[in-house]
DNA sequence: AGCTGTCATTAGACCGGTCGTCTACGAACG
DNA sequence: CGTTCGTAGACGACCGGTCTAATGACAGCT
């Protein structure tokens, strides 16, 4: 008398869950009884869905970066904006997610970035495509930015694009390490500077 | 017969060791056991030595720090050269300890801050300690290459020297992510960018 | 020399949790 | 009515960290 779930309430329910669990505690150190026990699903049906632990770590990674390149997108287009704004909007929202008192910073790559680039290949390489796609839409803001005049391109808007991505990568991870939004402010501030704005 | 060893070195050497291994697979996803037989020690010493795994992570990061500050002491006291010379050899030397082709990237700091951090206190405290050591330093030779006129300091010292060393630890993890050194090369540009020079 | 007390070190048992497998049941739908 | 999809959870083999009991080396004393 399971009330008749549609399938896909399961699935999306485990990588929803194991989403905010790897967050919070890595990856190696979660096991798949904390994600099954967490939504109440059982063990048999895991293996229905996912072929392995690593498999299920690569859908909740492809998962993530899909919905938070659509987020991306809709703050990067936010209409009667220019470029310049529309990019310290982004950065501002990133703050923001990793405001979260406790200790959440709801970035998955950031988490899992380094654990799990030299763990699992399969893993790595969705990782680098998404980071890849964020550093695209990074860089076509920047020149737009350039275009419309609301900020003065200075230097390659690629090798910006990156920096910018690595800064705000580097400032979430001290974030975590001293417990403080500061590193997240002087991002912010030298985001400005190399903006230019 | 055990050749009567002087008792440090097994504690040296699992340090050590263990320095390596956790730079290579993270924390939580190595045993003491790989550790122990790595080095070639019975189960039963390790306890002898350490109370807990964490306490063990806790002195192999503390060692790290120890030698990383020494190192980067030694190259921001080059003789005969100006303040931005020095830290642009820091910079260079980071670079080079990335590159080692396989997927070491032997920064512990990097591979371990974001997994580590909301995992055990104790361990996020050295963290902390030793991240803000070393932001001091960047922050002290960039003041140094304001005075010396090899940098135009524009803005907040402090914060720059943040903010580099978040760019390039978010560079080192992103240098993970793609097997690339181009991130490393990206923040290169961008610091030298930050610096005035 | 022999005996003994003390301490550093080791051996290995222990229990709990890991991933993944496998069989059996139920519910849905043709 | 039978085949398919999904649930259920016991089970095995293994490995994790921890702890107690035994071993060894050595110092001092008689």
């Amino acid at each position: 008398m399971t009330t008749k779930r549609p399938d896909r309430d399961t699935r999306a329910d485990l990588l929803e869950t194991a989403e905010r669990i790897f967050a919070h505690k890595g990856y190696a150190a979660v096991g798949i009884n904390e994600v099954l026990s967490s939504v109440g699903v059982p063990k048999g049906s895991f293996y229905h869905y996912f072929t392995s632990k690593d498999a299920f770590g690569e859908a909740v990674i492809t998962r993530y970066f899909e919905q938070y390149l659509a987020d991306m997108d809709q703050i990067l287009s936010t209409p009667g904006q220019d470029w310049a704004t529309r990019l310290m909007a982004y950065f501002a929202s990133w703050r923001a997610s990793q405001s979260f008192g406790d200790c959440e910073g709801k970035c998955l790559a950031v988490k899992l970035g380094a654990e799990v680039a030299d763990l699992s290949e399969p893993m790595r390489l969705v990782l680098k495509a998404g980071t890849t796609e964020i550093v695209d839409r990074l860089e076509r803001a920047i020149i737009g930015a350039a275009n419309d005049g609301s900020s003065p391109l200075r230097g390659d808007a690629r090798v910006t694009a990156e920096a910018l991505y690595q800064l705000w990568m580097g400032a979430s991870v001290m974030a975590k390490i001293h417990r403080t939004l500061d590193s997240l402010d002087s991002a912010t501030v030298v985001t400005r500077q190399l903006l230019g704005i």
